[in-house]
DNA sequence: TCAATTAATCGTTTTATTGCGATAAACAAA
DNA sequence: TTTGTTTATCGCAATAAAACGATTAATTGA
């Protein structure tokens, strides 16, 4: 059978899935535990956050590489280390995406339910 | 081997685990249309979901099961039809908790990157 | 009662995701 | 040059998620 597993994104619009895109991103708690210490910021070296983490070096690796990929970390390699921080600005751009998802408010007359 | 394909949530607090979950609720393009549409609420029928969405019966009627058992909406049987509505408490609950992983700031002080 | 309508569930197929051991690549230090 | 350190990539195993045909369940209407 065709397409079975697969996503249909084409009859989704663009906005649809863009904001499905990045929540996916936030969509497991190793990517959200990787963000909130890169927020915190004391130590951005991936072997701290593969400490932090407590997960395989090969995983977080690979959680790392989808943040990178999205634009909302970068790295920036220093000799052997690479040291990871927060993009600010596609934060902010994610942010306000979701944002104004989160905050759609319900007409006033609700009739319904 | 143990465990594979498997996220070890144990490893991770209950305040991250709960972000992913209800990040992964927004993670498809189906469901997000299907909250925007709610918000909309000019018809909140499943079958006018069906129509709108674009995917199968069964398909649609299994992204509604899993935002209702998350309890962002909630469903309404009348007569042989079910009106689904999105739960304002519940909603609210949830936008703070991920309006709280959004808008973390960064130090001042960047030394880092 | 019997057909029609609506939505949920079952079962199956397929792709996606997670995790990690093994390895490679890049660099620093001795 | 050789050795160690750090991170990325490869390849595999196993579970999760997506889609939907077929069926069931519940209810309405004739």
């Amino acid at each position: 059978m065709m397409n079975m597993g697969l996503a249909k994104t084409e009859i989704f619009t663009a906005h649809q899935n863009q904001i499905a895109i990045f929540a996916k991103a936030f969509g497991h708690p190793a990517r959200v535990a990787i963000l909130q210490q890169l927020f915190k910021m004391d130590n951005c070296y991936c072997g701290n956050l593969v400490d932090e983490i407590g997960l395989a070096q090969p995983t977080v690796s690979q959680h790392l590489k989808e943040l990178r990929n999205l634009g909302l970390i970068k790295g920036q390699v220093e000799g052997t280390s690479v040291c990871y921080c927060i993009d600010k600005e596609n934060w902010a751009a994610m942010k306000e995406v979701m944002g104004d998802f989160l905050d759609q408010d319900l007409p006033e007359n609700e009739d319904c339910c």
